[in-house]
RNA sequence: GGGCGCUUAGCUCAGCUGGUUCAGAGCAUCUGGUUUACACCCAGAGGGUCAGCGGUUCGAAUCCGUUAGCGCCCACCA
């Protein structure tokens, strides 16, 4: 069988994705052996894959492929978050281009117009975590909106507002104008932008008549003129001096002529602006706390859609932005513009529609916190979940410390609609279904003759992450009492997951795991970083920064981009993707790929005795390969999964293919011995398991290769192979032995000496360094024709050492006596100095007397080892 | 403004409870290579006052203090 030179991942990752799908080894039921289980973090049904989700879904496919091949009952639920903003917003605009305002529908035809759009858009990025090779058990498939998943985040509400969690309440809230919604404080995005202060006079009111001008006037500073037709006080600070005679006085809004009253409150900065603030109680969260205190007028000025409504007086139905330039026009034109300064200075952004975020006071519904928050800032705190890395704790408890009630309510309609009824005298009751509201609006009010149509339900929805909150229980339909699948596989194991969701999500889904099932929904939580590019820009869109991943996959295959992603990104580090991280995933599948077409081109004869360099390489890469999987086993535990990978990839490019195999690697078509065959493709069967997490495709391909496999065999579902106690010595001799024969090579080089051409050596045995039954790897390695054992040294040649062993290779031509004097001496003077440090501590009788023992004994090594090499370079120096 | 974290080779980062894992890895660089598995390769090499300063200690990349630079989170000045 003629196999490629270059592995093409193309020929086989759909080949095997299918094979795998159809033996159902994704699917899991629980049974009797043990639960590992991860939740997917809910993509947006709207959303396509991104660089985020590619490192995001490998770590969690390799947690699960790991403990799958641990003989655990793997089970990874997949599923898509309905995002009510986002989607809502997409959905909008689409009607749009096809001509339909939101506006011109009812409730329930844009509902259905939304899940059409969900039904064509929904599965994409599921499609694509295929691709890459996730094995989540695509027949638990769940939605946020799905049936149980929806029934789930009702019956909390009404939960939760029975415990007396919820409440209903006018607050200043996030107003999105564009997806008009509230949105939360963690969903504003601050940024800086290059805006204009503008100076405003207000005349002072006469005395005698309040909506006159008197002479006088005070000038304010503030970025948004437009507001000043809600304005509805002027402060100032009560220390500051400049301002003592208008205390009491009233003063003019500029253009509507309003009176309104000069206040005092330390919260004006004497230093900003002019001092003067004035006051908008609707549109500004300070100036509504303000206006709290002082008992203030508040006066809205703007509609949902961010235009101005009747109460400004001016500029009705007009757009928030364009009026900010009329109002200053106008200003101008009136006189009470004094000047316009740029300045630079910070606006919230709506996270989903990127449009500046108006302060806006509404009827809203919250969720208290503070209970919910304490068994589940102890759980962080005591470990009972593990975050790595652990430095996020800090973060967190930060957070938890400080938790405010969260504004569930949303001015959507793609979402989870309120359970709330209410009566036409304008009291409410709370219920899960209809049927049960009318039953609770007639206990309430006494009267059976109420029907459904006497009720009106909230209008409004519930925050997207008031389902994701309650997705490690509710994809098992935890809510349900008596439910097998909930118990069995909850609480999870890993939870996968950016930082920047640490609140949103993973504090929240702690806390309704703890009130709803008493305990931890996850052990662990890996926060990956975030992708960025190569310039350290976050990926985004606009930016156009970020590769498509399903073209690398198809350029690079799933492995390589697997690898590539995961190669330099530590927990929590964000990375910075580079197409050569790719290129090396690639380049690793195609080493293995080559690495198992040269065993496979190899005659095997049964005939013919195991060379002893083999014997010696078997036993040393069996012990090699204990030893990599003991730490393999200590990096998972870490959660280094980047680690993990480094340990096996070296451990397959360096131990197993440029040491093991070219030990045993047969002469030019010449068999290989049965026992040394069996062997290697033993190794290479424990490679490829160790790889097959990592490395799904290739590692399936290149296994069904390797030997008959019955039907319905794979990789996949093959065990793991266990560490087993190694012989640490043996592994340390022949690391010597590696170091000898670099050395050897490296006088090749600077000498000029072909690999064909072979050496003699000698070898004056020191302590260590040197071990003679390693001499038939030597002389392979090292071409040599012969080894002899010395008692002294050997002249005409060129030599180094091993620890304290001297090696001496014979030069036919003639020694550069300058050259080695030269190459003898700085290795004199650098034994030497090393001596010298080590005495320092050795003399020095405090170090001796309170140094561990073991670490006293090293150092009185360290100086026999020098002692004994500075004797040998003298020696031969003088011989020069 | 409040809090947290970072600074180790050209780049990206390991380095855990101070001492043989102590100055490391990968990539990149340089040199050599038609050794029939792989040039997506092989062999070899160079490269770092562990940000600066001070302290604790027999001993500091590691602990403490401090300065500088960078990053993140939270709150936000009109």
């Amino acid at each position: 069988m003629e196999i490629a030179s270059k592995y093409n991942p193309i020929d086989t990752e759909d080949k095997w994705y299918a094979y795998w799908t159809e033996n159902g080894f994704f699917k899991s039921v629980p049974d009797e052996r043990e639960p590992y289980t991860i939740v997917i973090p809910p993509p947006n049904v709207t959303g396509v894959l991104h660089m985020g989700h590619m490192l995001n879904n490998t770590i969690q496919d390799i947690l699960i492929r790991r403990a799958r091949m641990q003989g655990k009952n793997a089970c990874w639920v997949p599923g898509t978050d309905h995002a009510s903003i986002a989607t809502e917003a997409k959905v909008v605009e689409r009607l749009r281009t096809q001509g339909v305002e939101k506006s011109s529908l009812t409730r329930d035809m844009f509902m259905r117009h939304a899940w059409k759009w969900k039904e064509e858009h929904g599965g994409i990025i599921l499609e694509q975590l295929k691709k890459l090779g996730a094995s989540c058990d695509w027949s638990r498939t769940c939605f946020t909106m799905d049936n149980v998943r929806s029934s789930s985040v009702i019956k909390v509400f009404v939960d939760l507002f029975n415990k007396g969690c919820i409440y209903r309440g006018v607050r200043m809230v996030n107003w999105d104008p564009k997806a008009q919604t509230a949105v939360s404080d963690e969903e504003v995005n601050y940024k800086e932008v290059q805006s204009k202060l503008y100076y405003l006079k207000y005349y002072v009111s006469r005395d005698d008549n309040p909506a006159e001008p008197s002479g006088a006037y005070i000038v304010i500073a503030t970025t948004r003129p437009e507001t000043i037709l809600g304005d509805t006080a002027v402060c100032v600070n009560p220390n500051d001096d400049r301002f003592r005679h208008l205390a009491g006085k009233r003063v003019l809004v500029p253009l509507i002529n309003r009176s309104i009253p000069v206040i005092e409150d330390d919260y004006v900065d004497m230093e900003f602006g002019t001092g003067c603030l004035k006051i908008t109680p609707a549109h500004d969260i300070n100036d509504y706390e303000i206006g709290i205190r002082h008992n203030l007028e508040s006066i809205d000025i703007l509609n949902n859609d961010g235009t101005l409504s009747e109460k400004a007086a001016l500029f009705v139905g007009e757009d928030r932005f364009a009026v900010r330039s009329k109002i200053t026009e106008s200003l101008r034109e009136s006189g009470n513009l004094v000047k316009v300064e740029d300045y630079v200075n910070k606006v919230g952004f709506s996270e989903r529609t990127d449009v500046p975020i108006e302060p806006k006071l509404s009827m809203q519904w919250f969720l208290k916190m503070k209970e919910l928050a304490k068994p589940a800032l102890d759980a962080v705190m005591n470990d009972e979940v593990k975050f790595h890395p652990s430095n996020f704790k800090n973060l967190y408890r930060h957070w938890m410390e400080n938790v405010k009630d969260w504004c569930i309510s949303r001015q959507l309609w793609w979402g989870h609609r309120i359970p709330v009824y209410y009566l036409a005298d304008g009291s409410f009751v709370v219920a899960e279904t209809d049927a049960e509201a009318v039953n609770a609006a007639r206990i309430k009010t006494g009267n059976n003759e109420l029907t459904v149509a006497d009720l009106r339900q909230d209008e409004d929805v519930l925050d997207t992450w008031a389902s994701s909150w309650l997705w490690p229980v509710s994809v098992f339909d935890g809510f349900n009492p008596d439910n097998r699948e909930i118990d069995y596989y909850y609480p999870t194991n890993d939870l996968v997951t950016a930082p920047e969701i640490i609140f949103f999500w993973v504090a929240r889904m702690i806390m309704a795991g703890y009130e709803y099932r008493g305990t931890f929904p996850f052990r662990n939580v890996y926060f990956t970083g975030i992708v960025r590019d190569e310039q350290g820009r976050k990926m985004s869109k606009s930016l156009g920064n970020s590769p498509d991943p399903l073209l690398l996959i198809e350029q690079y295959g799933a492995d390589g981009v697997r690898v590539g992603m995961l190669l330099c990104s530590p927990a929590g580090n964000d990375i910075r993707y580079k197409d050569s991280l790719v290129e090396q995933g690639r380049n690793f599948a195609n080493k293995i790929w080559n690495a198992f077409r040269l065993v496979k081109s190899w005659k095997v004869s049964n005939d013919i005795p195991q060379p002893e360099s083999s014997t010696i390489a078997v036993n040393w890469f069996a012990n090699r390969l204990q030893h990599e999987m003991r730490q393999i086993d200590d990096l998972f535990d870490k959660y280094r999964i980047s680690e993990a990978l480094m340990a096996i990839y070296t451990l397959f490019w360096d131990e197993f293919s440029s040491w093991y195999l070219e030990i045993i690697k047969p002469a030019y078509q010449q068999p290989i011995d049965g026992k040394t065959y069996a062997a290697t493709t033993g190794f290479l069967d424990d490679l490829l398991r160790l790889l097959h997490p990592f490395m799904p495709f290739i590692t399936e391909e290149i296994w069904h290769h390797l030997a008959k496999r019955k039907a319905g065999e794979s990789i996949m579902m093959s065990p793991m192979p266990q560490p087993k106690p190694f012989d640490e010595q043996l592994l340390q001799q022949f690391e010597k032995l590696k170091e000898a024969i670099t050395f050897i090579r490296t006088i090749r080089k600077d000498k000029g000496i072909s690999f064909r051409e072979t050496l003699e050596l000698f070898v004056l045995k020191g302590d260590d360094g040197y071990n003679a039954t390693f001499n038939p790897v030597l002389e392979k390695m090292g071409a040599l024709s012969l080894i002899t054992e010395v008692s002294s040294k050997v002249e005409n040649t060129v030599s180094f050492f091993v620890k304290s062993s001297e090696y001496f290779i014979p030069m036919a031509s003639s020694i550069n006596v300058e050259e080695e004097m030269a190459k003898l001496n700085a290795e004199l003077q650098h034994a030497e100095s090393f001596l010298e440090s080590v005495m320092k501590k050795l003399n020095n009788e405090r170090f001796v007397s309170s140094a561990p023992e073991k670490v006293v004994a090293t150092e009185r090594q360290k100086q026999a080892d020098a002692e004994a090499k500075i004797k040998a370079l003298r020696e031969s120096i003088a011989k020069l």
